[in-house]
RNA sequence: GGAGGCGUAGCUCAGCUGGAUAGAGCAUUGCCCUUCUAAGGCAACGGUCAUAGGUUCGAAUCCUAUCGCCUUCACCA
């Protein structure tokens, strides 16, 4: 039972035979620092029950808990805040609970809870990924992590966007200016050179849009009808209608955007349990639109068109199928999650880790689910995410403002090189291990710095300023693993040794209760971030365990203590930390180095 | 115009369901490596929590209005 749970009761129980009142919650807090004491109980709320002077009952149950609960040593009581003192038995007997507990926080998947399905990532497929991708993948996975280790089973997905008139786009202008190039041919990624290709399309669109203008056409005439966007939009339908030679070119060129996609996903680290075309689902929203029409969740207009009227929920009519018949966005998005309902029946909720420009889609769709009346759409979560802005606004793949993903991540690990080298903290390191560090210290300082800021908050990116490395940073966090292991190496402790109880009669420093204190939180921080599909309260989290550690390192002597059972515990609890660091990095997709 | 989000130190961000004198990092200025990794520690400086009201024992947090920035409201995805 933790601490406030134990002191709950007694409290209540206190007010309860002093005060013959029924107190229903007790609220706690953590003691100010610069008052003496392990946990505070905020007297206030009591006042509903308890008539009186907040000092005077504060001091009777202050009291009363020194009397009657062995953990409580002492109180003080500053205006309405009773400030408890807990003895440091409570602190080592938690301490021998769990330091062998090298999962201590994770929950194991239960049996009887339902599955979960992330989503995440899900790029179009006629152009590199970049930044906003990184942010994407970054969160998604990192939830993803943080749901499972919050005790459900996770399925991570995403639905490739490899259809529509973008990749079409890149189809044209390859065809007419590529020169049957291949990523073999020129060396490049493929994600890359069909990219080059919809930047092609972009420009000779624009060219042809001036040529329009000058001939007299107005300019939105002229969007409309510049031949190469008419050729695209008839390449289009010549797919929709499977002619051969298109749908060709549509495998291959798809294919090399996913041979590029596989290579940064790889090196971001992160990965997926399966995939979802939209090309294969597209059409399967239909029945179900057919379903919704017969039960009245739909309507068909005049021109054939099919809707659903959601102006009694606030908002506005939505269409759902075209007049023609063709699906949209949502059609194909009201099929998938069924199909993915249908694919594991164990999944009871999904989470989609879509941008913020798209709460309101996510918003109808899920309410358009209830009304098809299935029961898991209330336990569908948009992860709502801020855009990745640069100083000169929003990033355009077309006009080539954008920060590229590959490039990047590279320019982290070269900065890492660079800061490593300049330290020169690596002899006996091969080339090769150098390289994999690097490359662990440059992600993780990406990966923090994208994570550490909450979700929902825009983040400003600044290609001029480089992500930083000292503070609060990923690699102060690896930096301060590192340093653990390196005490560990060097302790030259035995096995037993390092797993044997800690006596109760030990005097805890206090940077020593503080670490005991921060690392007791960590369950909590792993359900309150699963809670909130927010990787930044682990961040947080693992942020301020740094820190207590390296105050305490700083402060007090570990190895070079006189006293050997002193020795053993602040080693074994060094051991604890550090493996905390490891799991909540994990969380995060961050590795932890050995060295640094 | 309807809907939604954001606004905290020069900069980047914390601040849980309302609680004590609003906290970190960067930057600036001092210290601390003959002792376990200085990507570190200790300290100083820095605030009208956008603004104005309200709710109450108590508001950065909840409510209302105003201002500023962003998104969205397509037979686009």
């Amino acid at each position: 039972m933790s601490l406030q749970a134990i002191l709950s009761n007694h409290v209540q129980q206190a007010v309860k035979t002093i005060f013959s009142a029924d107190l229903q919650t007790v609220e706690f807090q953590a003691t100010r620092k610069e008052f003496a004491g392990d946990i505070t109980i905020v007297v206030f709320p009591m006042l509903r029950v308890v008539k009186g002077n907040p000092v005077q009952i504060g001091n009777t149950i202050g009291q009363y808990l020194v009397d009657n609960v062995e953990d409580v040593t002492g109180f003080n009581v500053v205006k309405g805040f009773l400030n408890i003192e807990i003895s440091d038995a409570f602190y080592i007997n938690f301490f021998n609970a769990i330091k062998t507990n090298k999962t201590f926080g994770f929950v194991t998947p239960q049996e009887d809870e339902k599955a979960v399905m992330v989503e995440y990532s899900s790029p179009n497929t006629n152009k590199p990924l970049h930044l906003g991708h990184i942010r994407n993948n970054l969160l998604g996975y990192s939830v993803a992590e943080i749901i499972k280790a919050s005790g459900k089973t996770v399925y991570k997905t995403q639905i490739i966007n490899d259809r529509g008139i973008h990749i079409c786009k890149s189809m044209l202008a390859w065809k007419r200016f590529g020169n049957e190039e291949t990523p073999e041919s020129t060396g490049l990624k493929g994600d890359k050179l069909v990219g080059n290709y919809y930047v092609k399309f972009d420009q000779e669109y624009k060219k042809e849009i001036e040529a329009l203008v000058a001939e007299g056409k107005t300019v939105e005439e002229a969007k409309k009808e510049a031949p190469i966007l008419v050729e695209a939009q008839n390449m289009l339908l010549k797919w929709e209608a499977g002619d051969e030679e298109t749908v060709a070119l549509w495998e291959t060129m798809n294919q090399w955007v996913y041979s590029g996609f596989d290579i940064t996903y790889k090196n971001l680290g992160v990965d997926f349990d399966c995939l979802y075309y939209e090309s294969k689902t597209y059409l399967l929203g239909k029945e179900f639109i057919d379903q919704g029409l017969k039960t009245g969740v739909f309507i068909k207009k005049e021109d054939g068109s099919v809707w659903c009227d959601l102006t009694s929920d606030g908002l506005d009519e939505k269409i759902v199928l075209r007049s023609d018949g063709t699906a949209v966005y949502m059609t194909q998005d009201i099929g998938t999650a069924i199909q993915r309902i249908k694919d594991y029946p164990d999944v009871g909720g999904m989470v989609y880790t879509v941008g913020n420009e798209q709460d309101y889609h996510f918003k109808v769709l899920f309410l358009i689910l209830k009304k098809l009346g299935f029961d898991w759409a209330k336990s569908l979560h948009h992860l709502s995410y801020g855009m990745v802005d640069l100083p000169s606004g929003k990033m355009k793949s077309r006009e080539g403002t954008v920060v590229d993903a590959d490039e990047l991540i590279i320019e982290m690990a070269d900065t890492a090189k660079d800061i490593s080298e300049e330290l020169g903290k690596l002899d006996g390191y091969t080339d090769a291990e150098k390289a994999d560090l690097y490359k662990t210290i440059g992600l993780g300082a990406l990966k923090y710095y994208i994570l550490k800021v909450d979700p929902k908050k825009r983040i400003l990116f600044d290609p001029k300023e480089s992500i930083d490395f000292q503070g609060n940073t990923g690699p102060f966090i690896q930096y301060t693993y590192a340093r653990i292991q390196s005490i560990l190496r060097k302790a030259d402790i035995e096995e037993a040794e390092l797993s044997s109880k800690t006596d109760k009669s030990i005097v805890l420093h206090e940077k020593e209760k503080a670490l005991l204190k921060q690392v007791q939180l960590f369950p909590e921080v792993i359900q309150n971030a699963a809670k909130q599909h927010s990787p930044a309260l682990i961040a947080n989290y693992v942020y301020d365990l740094v820190k207590f550690y390296n105050s305490f390192f700083q402060n007090v002597q570990i190895l070079g203590t006189g006293n050997e059972t002193e020795k053993i515990f602040r080693v074994q609890l060094s051991q604890l930390v550090s493996n905390t660091i490891k799991n909540a990095l994990g969380l995060l997709g961050i590795d932890a180095p050995q060295r640094m």
